[in-house]
DNA sequence: CCGAAATACTCAGTGCCCTGATCAATTCGT
DNA sequence: ACGAATTGATCAGGGCACTGAGTATTTCGG
């Protein structure tokens, strides 16, 4: 007794959205490559020659995660991974032709599968439903990395 | 070149969500008990002596994960879990004193954290929030699930 | 009553996601 | 120039999430 409703709770709604995007995802864009592995080919087509630390940042992903999602990537033959000559840390990453491809490829299914995700939202409600998530993970991840400590816990 | 634009994609927001919500669920709520954990100790507070698939159900998650995750409550010792005398393929499951304790001291922490997360929305923004995502999520399941499968792939 | 189908659960395998610890390379301060 | 701090990457470890295959139990059809 004395339960809750889950369904006012953001992070339980979040995680249904996620798990709900990543059946459609499966079923519509690919069973070999996921939405994470297609968001790293995106940043890199937008970027060639970043660094895995970068690439990550750009895609949300964070250390660890990246450096597998890389891997997976390099194995499957569409990321090439170099060490940067000027910086000895670094790896250099940018797409093979298979991975630019295979990028073209997807993003033509995306959007497909972008489509079929928002169909039960209007237009205006699709706009909608892009701020007010965004605005709710950008305040979280800024609880996080305050950009100017000033009076933190004040 | 030819990169989309990751901020108008569904997915990748729901990612970013649930991974801002993961981050505040750590610092404000419990380093110990995970939110898909607390869904299972809500559902069985809620309902006593359910099974392992129903609770999965209610509260989203497939057969595998769930199974994990009664396992890593019983080994804390929040869930007791016992064949049902009725049906021996099932195992009835409800909460220790321990659990119960828990679940509310958990409960409470996490109306608050739900209150920090949601807090650069205006309450009105929170209830198309909740609307928006819900909407989104019952009909990407709803393709899964189809109840009435008349003229599917027609 | 007995074999077939359905159901609850488990197990193996893959992938995402985070933290803390460790290592190597670079940069900074003196 | 040299030790200390910083930075990029890796590794170990824990947890979530799905599929496909396998086991045990119950239910259904004839």
């Amino acid at each position: 007794m004395a339960a809750v409703d889950l369904t006012t709770h953001p992070g339980h709604l979040a995680r249904r959205l996620q798990q709900a995007h990543y059946l459609l995802w499966n079923a519509m864009v690919s069973e070999e490559i996921t939405s994470p592995q297609f968001a790293v080919l995106n940043a890199l087509a937008d970027e060639p020659g970043l660094d895995q630390r970068t690439v990550g940042e750009r895609v949300g992903l964070d250390r660890s995660t990246i450096a597998e999602v890389i891997s997976r990537l390099g194995r499957r033959g569409l990321v090439d991974k170099v060490r940067d000559p000027r910086d000895g840390r670094r790896f250099l990453l940018r797409l093979t032709d298979d991975g630019e491809r295979t990028h073209r490829k997807l993003t033509v299914r995306t959007a497909r599968m972008n489509q079929v995700f928002l169909a039960p939202l209007s237009a205006a409600e699709q706009a909608v439903f892009f701020d007010l998530i965004q605005r709710v993970a950008d305040a979280a991840e800024g609880l996080r990395n305050p950009a100017e400590p000033v009076l933190a816990q004040g």
